[in-house]
DNA sequence: ACGAGCGCCTGTCGGC
DNA sequence: TGCCGACAGGCGCTCG
């Protein structure tokens, strides 16, 4: 699923809740089961499962992409990356064909990380900046200015589409978002970061913020084996609506290939400048 | 400092 | 129908 505002959904689900589904915060955990090996970043499967019985969730935040729980003495990181999702669950089911890794409570009900792809990875440390100090700033973060946006584009010189990529550049875009953003900031994907005006700058995070707030809003997309509900993909402006009329001004929207990630923009608003 | 290419995985879709 | 390549919401690693 995750980029940010799937990632936020997912946290919500977890901490709030849902008519159908209880926060988890304060259940103990009884144990845990690694069934991929690979999901584990660190420490190793003994290590983890020694670790984590006895332990409580205390709180569910996020940071960038990553789901971060915090127990009584440590920090579960998660990473979803490209088809990760979480869902708590009864603990006496038969994991499901893509269950990487279980996280059975107390109370008989389970964490589970579904991940088909299996690119995603889990981290248990003491301090999650052990884990998060390379990312850059929260994008919806109130401290965080038009103006420091660009200052830290000036600082670059390199094309917007890859660089909003860059998660030390800016914590939580993926390639969905960063096109919707782009589109509605009317800037070209391959634009140089140098070439961003302070007035483009204040438009581009204000897009950002539109859109990721947008997203939060309608809990997320919703595309392929990955479900939960959120229907963000029915508003796509620019991503995977190649051919499709721009909703400004009715121009094709355009495909093209930036640092092996499809992208998508409207040639007639999203103009380069040189 | 930066971009390109590839690896990691499974699944789906379109073309032949 | 079957096979095959391209592609997918991410990111870390090489190599120029």
């Amino acid at each position: 699923m995750p980029e940010l505002p799937e990632v936020e959904t997912i946290c919500k689900y977890l901490r709030d809740g849902t008519e159908t589904s209880p926060s988890i915060l304060g259940y103990v955990i009884q144990s845990a089961q690694v069934l991929w090996p690979r999901t584990l970043a660190t420490p190793d499967v003994d290590e983890f499962s020694r670790r984590l019985p006895g332990q409580s969730i205390q709180s569910i935040n996020r940071r960038g992409k990553f789901v971060i729980l915090s127990l009584t003495r440590n920090t579960l990181l998660i990473h979803l990356r490209m088809s990760g999702d979480l869902l708590v669950e009864a603990g006496d089911l038969a994991p499901a064909l893509h269950h990487r890794m279980l996280i059975n409570f107390q109370n008989g009900l389970r964490l589970a990380f579904n991940d088909t792809r299996k690119f995603g990875r889990v981290w248990l440390v003491d301090k999650p900046e052990q884990v998060t100090g390379d990312l850059g700033p929260e994008p919806l973060d109130e401290g965080f200015s038009a103006h420091d946006l660009y200052l830290r584009l000036q600082a670059s010189r390199r094309q917007l589409k890859p660089l909003l990529l860059d998660q030390s550049f800016l914590a939580g875009l993926g390639n969905i978002y960063a096109d919707e953003s782009l589109n509605l900031a009317q800037l070209h994907p391959l634009e140089n970061s140098q070439h961003v005006s302070e007035t483009q700058a204040e438009r581009l995070l204000d897009a950002i913020r539109r859109v990721l707030n947008e997203g939060i809003l309608r809990n997320g997309a919703s595309i392929d084996w990955v479900y939960r509900g959120g229907d963000f993909q029915n508003y796509f402006r620019a991503y995977d609506r190649e051919g499709q009329p721009c909703l400004e001004c009715g121009t094709l929207i355009q495909r093209i290939r930036v640092g092996q990630r499809g992208t998508h923009f409207c040639p007639k608003c999203q103009k380069l400048a040189e």
